[in-house]
DNA sequence: AGTTGAAATTTACACTGGAAACATAAGAGG
DNA sequence: CCTCTTATGTTTCCAGTGTAAATTTCAACT
């Protein structure tokens, strides 16, 4: 592994997953550059094609696993709580720290014309992302008179919520005196 | 005006950012380029320069526009409406109408790198949306114990709902059994 | 050992935004 | 009417971008 003597590099597809990630972080959506990230793993800007076809299929790639850690965000925050409603306030405290944390993987991950929609595997992580979602929405109990597994309403509400909060934080739409202390579980409607 | 006999243009300004708003719907944030805008004008593509610096500049303008364009459309929808409750609706019904009309620009305006986030006139344009959905904030009076003037909680809940709702409807990131008949006024958390 | 196919390189190309030097037009002031 | 100045476009050039095609390397299998 990663030996790269002369010639092939070993799991290249990894290593440059993780190092346009990093990039991306760094110098923005609007910067990126492939062969910026070749440069730095020290491999030729075309060597990428044989893992990944595209920028469309680099940036899938990049979006699915983006989908994939933010599940794993809201999980991991939400373990180690002991009752439900502590655990559904750690998931959605987990996807605001997500997008603040890698605020361009998560522009990234909402942008319109870079990345293949329909691209089964990243399909599948934004179900389980909007499962949990759905999970916490249905613990919430808004609207109470109907019943939310017909019309889904909550999860909708739940996921305009936490996304629209999210994305105005990290681009700093906010004013800072409406910010104080204010966190996403601070805004939730009341249930009772 | 617009005569261009030989050399000058006549208001190119203008020109180039209608110009620029359309070719940024018809080919999407990540393909517009000042060539192909410049082209259709039938205008070398350094033309731009004296009118805007910078591709930022450009985008700063065009975000401009697009934030002023919002706050009318919110208006708009408002004014013929007689009583509170449906103006508050219909500003909101403006907003998402604006952002599924010109999901691209949309895209543009809550993008990170793109444009001067501190550009004087930007921000008073932004200012005037904030205000607006302020206003509908404190009629839609949530979070009654306190008072919304202090902490801006209801402004921020609101704002954060209705720019997750736009965005993940333009994206078509709902799934369509759960939008069925679905707009962004039956969101709303309830307010009795 | 020879073959085959995956993985990486080299080369070439069309396209991008921007800088710099130049050309043209319009207006101001004598 | 003439010059000077300034704004506005053009030309030319350059570094940088993604991608396609041909080529080279290397590991694995028969």
């Amino acid at each position: 592994m990663n030996r790269r003597q002369n010639y092939h590099y070993g799991n290249l597809q990894a290593t440059f997953l993780d190092q346009a990630c990093k990039i991306l972080e760094q110098d923005g959506l609007s910067n990126i550059s492939i062969r910026k990230i070749s440069e730095t793993i020290g491999v030729s800007h075309t060597a990428f094609k044989n893992h990944f076809n595209n920028m469309t299929g680099l940036y899938t790639a990049m979006v699915t696993r983006g989908y994939a850690d933010l599940a794993k965000m809201m999980k991991s925050k939400a373990t180690d709580k002991s009752n439900r409603n502590d655990r559904r306030s750690a998931a959605l405290l987990g996807y605001v720290e997500f997008a603040s944390t890698y605020p361009a993987l998560y522009e990234l991950m909402f942008s319109r014309d870079r990345f293949a929609n329909n691209d089964p595997s990243l399909m599948k992580e934004v179900g389980g992302c909007f499962e949990i979602l759905s999970d916490v929405a249905r613990e919430l109990n808004w609207y109470k008179g109907l019943p939310d597994e017909v019309n889904g309403k909550s999860q909708v509400a739940l996921w305009s919520l936490v996304h629209g909060y999210a994305q105005l934080v990290t681009a700093k739409r906010f004013k800072k005196e409406n910010m104080k202390g204010l966190s996403i579980t601070d805004i939730l409607p009341r249930t009772d």
